[in-house]
DNA sequence: CCTACCGATCGGTAGG
DNA sequence: CCTACCGATCGGTAGG
């Protein structure tokens, strides 16, 4: 059962890998992640570990690509039925909170502590988080600049702005949550999200 | 000059160690901060740099608290003249936003990269971390009261939700500095912050 | 504050 | 995917 594993079997092997180093690395960091506790935790060698990698470089990339997939099937999918505009913006920011809340990751949010741990480095690993940190932002844009033109917010909105406000909302709760246990911070949470997704009630009441 | 310093002079290195701790672990991390790529940064052996601290762990707590000191100094000190209520509020953020602008440390906010990188850990060093960020924030929320009390922002105000997200403003500010390279954050960070710091005008005209 | 160590662990390789 | 290694570096100690 240990050598000699079919293609498939090695697969499946690949996976429990970076589905635990995710884990790991959530609380550990993506650095202070090691192959010899990875593999002590997975009951394997750590050539076994090293083998379906090369490097710990590769490891790394990986785990940030599953991190990825792991955000984006949890918080954009909940919001797949739910047509563009305020709403489907709505929905999404309720997942993130949501995500977050039910810690899927026992570190919390992945990303945030991957951008804090590789902001001040170089290389491969670094750029791939600032990449999909901005896709997520570019992602989010999209819906907020579609929700004003919608007229579901104020034509006069500053997008960008309410994008950098949104994140610092999802920041906020990461950090509470993580650091200090504070679970009135998704109601924190939620109440931002709140003011700063709806329409002005006076400009409402001009239409 | 190396062996047998006065009790000063090893007072002064003992400073320099921390200081420049202070600077290598805003980049690296306080646990990717190793002695001894410390002491080869300072020209000193391993030795020379424990020896003041015993252990690891004590070196970090002395880091942490050189933060502290060095983020109260350069924060609450250029507020230091204005009386309380909204205009040392708006003091104390406009100092925060601006030391964080100026990039004092290399590696953005030591108390942000730290949290991310403990707040999954126990222990002496997570506590230390955990207890500096909540007397700022419980020092911030002093000055939210007051302004609040004193009528410079309504009077139904919610003191803790504010500063939920003035700690939002502040984190993405460091993200996206730090992540992004993106300038443009200072200026939502201030836009955020004069929003949130800003009497409604419609109460205003109540008064 | 230095030299000279210590055992443990790091990422990674050879060979099966 | 394993055993058995490798050199480098980790935190820390002894002794001066």
């Amino acid at each position: 059962m240990s050598p000699r594993n079919s293609a498939l079997e090695a697969g499946r092997t690949r996976r429990r890998i970076v589905d635990r180093g995710l884990e790991l690395s959530s609380v550990e960091g993506l650095e202070g992640l090691t192959i010899g506790r990875l593999a002590a935790d997975l009951g394997m060698s750590k050539a076994g570990v090293l083998g379906h990698f090369g490097t710990k470089e590769s490891l790394q990339l990986a785990v940030v690509d599953a991190a990825a997939e792991q955000f984006m099937h949890e918080v954009t999918q909940p919001a797949r039925g739910i047509p563009p505009g305020l709403a489907h913006l709505r929905a999404l920011c309720e997942a993130w909170v949501s995500y977050l809340e039910r810690q899927v990751l026992p570190g919390g949010c992945f990303f945030t502590a991957a951008a804090a741990e590789f902001d001040g480095r170089t290389g491969p690993v670094r750029d791939a988080i600032a990449a999909m940190d901005a896709l997520w932002l570019r992602d989010l844009g999209i819906h907020i600049r579609r929700a004003i033109s919608a007229g579901d917010l104020p034509p006069d909105s500053d997008g960008d702005q309410l994008l950098y406000e949104l994140a610092g909302t999802m920041l906020a709760l990461n950090h509470h949550l993580q650091l200090h246990h504070d679970r009135r911070a998704s109601t924190h949470a939620r109440r931002a999200i709140q003011r700063l997704l709806t329409p002005d009630p006076a400009l409402k009441a001009l239409r």
